[in-house]
DNA sequence: TTCTTATATAAGTAAATAATAATATAGTTA
DNA sequence: TAACTATATTATTATTTACTTATATAAGAA
């Protein structure tokens, strides 16, 4: 398979943002479930405009996408993204994080409704 | 193939790590030869101690080693690091760094000795 | 030995980053 | 409508990072 390249230097920035635990989390989590907002709140025990702000900054890289769902807006990994290759091959390389979605469940934290 | 997983601090370590671009290039061309210090400090046009700093922190993660011949320090990618795979996916997504030695090349700055 | 070259380390500074607090916006419910 | 919940944005601050300058170490050459 012949992968076309990305730039260094946009590269560097994928890693660059993907190398904080917060945000290498929630990819992994993402690429195993969609998840709102709120659920990464209490998840990281962080607050909310810290989590917003993570999350913009994936955002703002074409990596994860954002979708309003009523009251919530639910987050998943864009596959359609030039770098969605590069992260799921990343993420190989870090544990599950189903237990923290087992967590949510457990504390009846979960929105379900989508 | 089964891979056996970093922790997610580990791994988003290596990220930051990479996440440089300078740091990213420097790994991109030990990926294809081994380099010594004076030809980082031409390719990048940067201070001596900025690089050398660089290669430390590489060095600290056990990305690279050095070893000394006469009176340069050679780096090489350390083969034997426990992120090794990663850092190989990882280059994947790097052009190749190959222009940079063939510039050193013709400016007579190549280290050759080795 | 002294001089030169190559590299590393330490200290200081400027820029980037991540967190918080405060506020704004948007949807939902009463 | 008002009140409540979820999310985003802005401003500020603390921390981290990368770079520079200055200095130290180590090897080779004179």
């Amino acid at each position: 398979m012949i992968i076309e390249h990305e730039s260094l230097k946009d590269t560097a920035n994928v890693l660059k943002l993907l190398g904080d635990k917060t945000r290498l989390s929630m990819v992994s989590m993402l690429a195993e479930q969609e998840c709102c907002v709120c659920e990464f709140v209490e998840i990281f025990e962080m607050s909310q405009p810290s989590i917003s702000q993570h999350l913009r900054k994936m955002r703002d890289l074409g990596i994860v996408r954002e979708q309003r769902k009523g009251q919530w807006v639910v987050y998943s990994l864009n596959t359609l993204s030039e770098y969605y290759l590069l992260i799921r091959e990343l993420l190989k390389h870090v544990p599950s994080q189903q237990e923290k979605f087992d967590w949510l469940e457990k504390k009846g934290l979960r929105i379900t409704c989508y």
